[in-house]
DNA sequence: GTCTATAGACGGATAGAC
DNA sequence: GTCTATCCGTCTATAGAC
């Protein structure tokens, strides 16, 4: 599948990045050979290791390739809002649409697998293999501190420990929504052009994330009863 | 580690068990391998394909030992409530209670490996391997129809659709919840003990997923601009 | 029920010709 | 930069002694 005819010449990188992709989406880091993603890619298998170096350094790249422009454009959004904002804080909505609707416009994205690597992203937040999640991490984390930092400013009365924890509810309904393929079905039975309709979901979530990051706060967080 | 001096007969089935279950959770599926298996769990080689009949069925077992009471367990404490109201339509609130207490309670149980298990169970919803998720899928899918008709009975306004969307959202949350690890302290560098306070951390999920659930609804979901 | 030994397939990586 | 051939390690599963 996704063999061309004729190989466009110096595209042999591409093609395996395209493969892996793919290949990790479906099958997961570990249950993809070497021998599958490069017949898959219609390259020789010897050359993964020419151009990556190794199957990790592979992974690694597949990740860069896409991470990094992405989290790009979510500080450059975040930027021109508070350019905007002229020093007052952002309003929570803004700032919540400005990192999803990065990932959310990759989903109507089956073209150029924009799509398949979302879905590969938002099951690879909860990796089992460590040296993953590192990565993941480390690609990830000063685009965190940005927004955490817009959060706080947007939302100074909301204890920090509080907005983080939300934060973090946060990305984990946007990252199981990315992942989860059967799941939907599952409890939905939706129309999967539904799931395509990247507007669509952006609404949805945002009136979900909006309302969880704003719930009333309880008086007695940890103790019921008792002092 | 977890060795024991002498091994108690008939036990080799549970050792094996709870080695699985604590190396599927460090290393996934496929990284675990039965040589790594068997040497945690103290037991021969050969022990598991003798009562397991193979590492599929043993990923299978490792599930049902524990989600199958789980469920039970959701379902009785959702008819209980159910008896209680005496045909009126539960609080939303509760019915997220009765689901997701039976997790949160796990959370805090370091000691017979419920808070393991946990862990292992939230990442698996994202599983790559299909025959995992199929199985994941049919060991819920009972409670979960359970669940969505107690929600649509406690919110008749809101549309089906959104209804499944917005549950949808509230897994997700909590399978992330369950399953991350680092990502909560890259968020929130959060103290450890927080995380294992399984009251303290219902009442912050009860918080968001009762507000996104109870979210208002856009006039227009899927348009904006233009009919 | 437990063990050793091994079959038989497949994994990532590389050497060296072209 | 691309290819074939191959090394060598690890995998799951099983046969057969105890």
């Amino acid at each position: 599948m996704t063999l061309r005819a004729v190989k466009p010449p110096h595209e042999t990188r591409t093609r395996i990045l395209d493969a892996a992709e793919d290949l990790f989406m479906q099958h997961g880091f570990e249950a993809t050979s070497m021998r599958m993603l490069t017949a898959k890619a219609g390259v020789n298998l010897a050359a993964v290791n020419y151009h990556f170096g190794s199957k990790d350094a592979l992974i690694e790249a597949v990740f860069r390739r896409r991470l990094d422009p992405m989290n790009a454009e979510r500080l450059a959004e975040l930027d021109r809002l508070e350019t905007e904002a002229n020093g007052k804080p952002l309003p929570p909505e803004a700032i919540i649409r400005a990192f999803i609707r990065t990932s959310l416009k990759m989903v109507g994205d089956t073209r150029s697998g924009g799509r398949t690597f979302v879905r590969l992203l938002g099951r690879t937040y909860t990796e089992p293999s460590k040296p993953i999640r590192a990565l993941i991490g480390q690609l990830y984390c000063q685009t965190i501190e940005r927004f955490k930092a817009a959060f706080t400013r947007a939302l100074p009365q909301l204890p920090r420990e509080e907005l983080f924890w939300r934060m973090h509810f946060m990305f984990g309904t946007l990252s199981y929504t990315l992942a989860a393929t059967d799941t939907v079905q599952m409890i939905a039975g939706t129309k999967p052009e539904d799931r395509h309709d990247a507007r669509a979901l952006e609404e949805r979530l945002v009136g979900f994330l909006c309302a969880g990051l704003h719930a009333p706060r309880a008086e007695n967080t940890s103790v019921k009863k008792a002092a």
